[in-house]
DNA sequence: GGTAGGATTACG
DNA sequence: GTAATCCTACCT
């Protein structure tokens, strides 16, 4: 008989992010984000769609320069990089590569095991893949704002990421063009899970 | 000081 | 297709 060994999440450190954007977009998928409320209970879902942004790229928020917005994407790797959106949604961006150069992987959409709190009043009942498949929804269901940004994606911190754990099923990864843009649209720079249900869109 | 527009979403 | 909604980058 087979014992179920429960493997110990291992957090995912800076050094880990410390690579070009390019490697960590795909990296990040399959691995967890956990956000820890202020109250001290724990959300967490599985990263499934991703979107790697950068230095000399025209999509990128710090293309042009370093600004109020957009300095949390110079600093190292590790940080994280939160922006307001259309005045009403939140975008969540992982800080990569060596600081100094703007770098960010922008998670895109997580699946949830346990169905996050349901901040809505109105609406009811979306289906569960449904909750966090988007950027602006994640942020929604996992309670991220501004005043997240910048902060260190460590244990102990609001957010933090833990490693995929390679006992998990294996899947496969469609690489295709950014979503949402109007610069650098042909630039092949979205990954995401191959017939997952959270995905925002194929 | 004023304003155009956005790495989105939900609804018709 | 397009309204919602507000912060910010950029211009005057």
């Amino acid at each position: 008989m087979h014992e179920i060994m429960t493997m110990k999440p291992i957090p995912i450190t800076a050094d880990w992010l410390a690579r070009s954007v390019l490697e960590v977009a795909p990296d990040l998928l399959g691995c967890t984000l956990v956000r820890q409320l202020p109250d001290g209970s724990c959300l967490r879902g599985r990263i499934v769609e991703t979107e790697a942004y950068m230095a000399g790229d025209p999509a990128c928020h710090a293309y042009r320069r370093r600004t109020d917005r957009n300095w949390a994407m110079f600093e190292p790797a590790g940080i994280s990089y939160v922006f307001l959106i259309y005045g009403m949604y939140h975008c969540l961006n992982v800080v990569t590569d060596v600081g100094g150069l703007p770098s960010a992987v922008l998670i895109r959409a997580l699946q949830f095991d346990v169905r996050p709190p349901d901040l809505l009043v109105g609406k009811r009942s979306e289906p569960l893949a449904k909750v966090a498949a988007g950027p602006g929804k994640l942020c929604r269901a996992m309670q991220i704002d501004l005043s997240l940004n910048g902060t260190m994606l460590e244990p102990g911190q609001p957010m933090y990421l833990e490693h995929r754990d390679d006992a998990g099923e294996a899947f496969s990864v469609v690489q295709t063009t950014r979503i949402g843009i109007t610069q650098g649209v042909d630039l092949p720079w979205r990954w995401y899970i191959q017939d997952c249900a959270a995905v925002s869109r194929l």
